[in-house]
DNA sequence: CAGATTTGACCTAT
DNA sequence: ATAGGTCAAATCTG
């Protein structure tokens, strides 16, 4: 147990550097970097205590699994639980198509004095997708991904120096498509977008939409049949999908990109350049798949 | 003039 | 109570 306390002092001293070090210097907001290996640091020592926790609650007194259950991630999950087997009843934090994502599968009724069975909330994070994008010179909007979107609305967002951009698929009246998408600029690296998928298109009307096979069932917005002519462009394009990855950075290859960023000073920006990385990364099978190396790009 | 964008007001979840 | 998300009227643009 003094182990494990110990465990948690050191994050908890960590955490108290990195916060003294963002107060004390400027400097250190914008180094990527050093924030990356603070965080790593303080997520890998919280994650053995965790660790250690779980191993001892089956043969320890209730005490601490009372402890397990009341504070490893209530609510919106636990960002220090991750590759945690967490007990039942308890939200699990995933990966999801290129972003982090909290399932919650733990026991309804959190709301206090509402409902016992959750309302189905917007703010939920289902099938949500995060990119890195870089942000074309002059321009505010992302490189073109295959889809037209809509703006719909603009917020200033707390303690945050841009806006936040709201888009809505432009076929969400015709076809009841619910593909949506936020757009923001990032503090630290205002060349960058952060761009925020929610919800799957169900129009089917891009133009140059990837062939990706269809082999994940998560996708709740799948509106049963396809009539007349959506039926021939359903061969084309496949089942309702996910955005497709064109030219874009999944979150996983964020750190990769800032590291460019760090190194370079300077981040040559092309779209070009980026593509040319997504299409070189080798993680992404499907496009492996898609794209034999005697094809090349489209 | 139609469609896109802006922006203040309103709604909803926390 | 507050912040984030959405609506819709006003405005802009081709």
């Amino acid at each position: 147990m003094e182990e494990i306390l110990s465990r948690i002092l050191d994050a908890c001293k960590i955490a108290r550097e990195l916060e003294s070090s963002l107060l004390l210097y400027v400097d250190v907001a914008s180094d990527a970097h050093y924030l990356l290996r603070s965080c790593e640091e303080i997520v890998g020592a919280f994650n053995k205590a965790v660790h250690g926790l779980y191993a001892m609650q089956s043969s320890q007194a209730p005490s601490v699994q009372m402890l397990l259950m009341s504070s490893a991630g209530e609510g919106t999950g636990n960002p220090f639980c991750t590759g945690v087997p967490a007990p039942e009843n308890q939200p699990a934090v995933t990966e999801s198509e290129g972003g982090l994502s909290y399932v919650h599968s733990g026991a309804p009724g959190q709301r206090k004095g509402k409902s016992l069975v959750p309302r189905s909330s917007k703010k939920r994070n289902e099938g949500i997708s995060i990119k890195l994008v870089p942000a074309q010179p002059n321009m505010e909007n992302p490189p073109d991904d295959g889809y037209t979107w809509k703006k719909y609305g603009q917020k200033e967002i707390l303690n945050s120096r841009f806006p936040r951009s709201y888009y809505h698929c432009t076929h969400k009246h015709h076809h009841g498509c619910k593909a949506k998408k936020k757009v923001q600029r990032l503090d630290d690296y205002p060349s960058t977008l952060e761009v925020t998928y929610c919800g799957a298109h169900t129009c089917r009307t891009s133009l140059n939409q990837i062939l990706i096979p269809n082999d994940n069932n998560n996708n709740d917005d799948s509106q049963g049949g396809h009539l007349g002519a959506q039926a021939a462009l359903q061969t084309v394009a496949s089942q309702p999908t996910l955005i497709q990855d064109h030219n874009w950075f999944n979150r996983e290859d964020s750190s990769r990109y800032i590291e460019q960023m760090q190194g370079g000073g300077e981040v040559d920006c092309s779209v070009a350049e980026f593509e040319d990385v997504m299409f070189t990364l080798g993680s992404n099978s499907t496009l492996d798949a898609i794209f034999s190396p005697s094809q090349g790009k489209p």
